[in-house]
DNA sequence: GTTTGTGAACAGTTTCACAGCT
DNA sequence: AGCTGTGAAACTGTTCACAAAC
């Protein structure tokens, strides 16, 4: 903040770091968590283990909303859930489209947490002309044909897109040029957007090869540099567990390079 | 790992930093679109634009794998595709069970980038009994009963957990104790685990939220107020604060509510 | 006494720009 | 010529530690 001891900072959300944004979100699940259980004020330590983070980095984060604690107490908790739930534009309701309606889809239109806080599912699309009309979550789904409608008469600014790899940028496209301007990608692909519109990106299988890769140094680092050189990290040695015989894990092969 | 032929700092594989780790699936995924296409070599450039990131980055994160690119020519991409995989252990097969098999956990089962790429679905599991023996992506469902024996036989090291929040910790503690050293969290909860064993979490509602604070700053950016009316989004439902003792929190945030 | 809020030190990441190899 | 590999600079994010406020 600046240097100036002002009685109000006047400019809020003004600059909130990008990684402090990213945990808003775990603190206001946190803080509703307590809110349901009637506790009144909390301490930036109680709260940072609630959400999984050390507590200065808690208070750094807030610092940014503002000042809303009480130095020797802590933070009122209806107060700090309004303000955050604010700062992230939750006071509003988001209507959202899904795009692709398969598992996954589906899956994402029966998760409770979306209509929850702030977002509602404005409609369910797919491409399939078989699926159309079906109920999903208590909604039937729409043909892809009415996309651009269903956005322009909903004023949908956010779409999660659903489908296989090999879709999805063309209904990126098509979200974009309807009106949409944050896009949430399930999809294995990079999408490539304009400047102005927001793509965030959840990737079942980076995540697991990021989970891989922790997991072989694990192995490797067995006890002593001994083994580590000639035995290549090739088994699922397990390192504490009782090695039980091993599992039928090897599976030996080694082929260079990946299959398709 | 030997690597050099030339005297090499020696500082292979030691470090390589966690933004970096991130984003060699990413690469790995546009080699392995350019190798099916039989494109021989790629330069930084072309790459980077593939991966959605740019060259500078790339090259620097290549830069901690080793030397493995041909100045004025480029990257050898069968070469690259090997080397990453090894790097992200994906060279050998990842036994992975799936725990909770609703909408979810069964997308997640059905999911193709799954076994492509290293990982084979060991074991689908869930509590409910009535799920058992049933087949969901061509494997019987199994009973949460079986969860240790599976994971021991199987030399499981990795598990996804697809549960609803509210039983999250209890099959991670269960997963941790069966020998689980990396879990994949969808759950919306925070998890805690003991040192040494990894956790990654997909949170969708998370995703949203932080697209809903980007979403808000556009829109208030809006040349002035009055162009804002027509064209934003869903009107503004609600905005007023809560009071401090009243009630604001009819909330189902956490109350388990995922798959079905 | 307790706990916040924050400058300052530290750590990690990205970008720049160019030397050095092909 | 073209392109990689990498120090150095710039930037972002985290942790420390303590004065100020209750």
């Amino acid at each position: 903040m600046a240097t100036g001891r002002t009685h109000r900072p006047a400019t809020r959300s003004r600059g909130i770091p990008e990684a402090t944004v990213a945990r808003l979100p775990l603190y206001l699940r946190a803080l509703t968590a307590l809110s349901e259980r009637s506790v009144p004020t909390v301490s930036s330590e109680e709260l940072a283990a609630a959400a999984g983070v050390n507590s200065a980095k808690l208070r750094k984060d807030f610092s940014y909303l503002g000042s809303y604690g009480t130095r020797g107490v802590g933070y009122d908790v209806e107060y700090l859930v309004y303000q955050i739930s604010r700062e992230l534009g939750l006071t509003q309701d988001w209507p959202v489209v899904i795009v692709g309606i398969g598992n996954l889809g589906a899956a994402l239109a029966n998760y409770g947490g979306f209509a929850s806080r702030g977002f509602r599912v404005a409609a369910l699309i797919d491409a399939d002309p078989a699926m159309a009309g079906k109920p999903v979550a208590g909604l039937p789904v729409r043909h892809t044909d009415e996309l651009e409608s269903i956005i322009r008469d909903n004023g949908v600014s956010i779409g999660v897109i659903a489908t296989p790899a090999g879709a999805a940028q063309q209904v990126c496209d098509r979200l974009v040029a309807a009106g949409i301007t944050s896009i949430l990608n399930f999809a294995p692909t990079v999408l490539s957007v304009p400047d102005g519109v927001d793509v965030r990106k959840v990737d079942l299988s980076i995540e697991l090869q990021i989970l891989a890769f922790h997991e072989q140094r694990k192995a490797g680092e067995e006890s002593g540099p001994a083994a580590a050189a000639a035995a290549r990290p090739g088994a699922p040695a397990r390192a504490s567990a009782p090695a039980a015989g091993g599992g039928k894990g090897p599976e030996g092969d080694v082929p260079a390079v990946m299959p398709a």
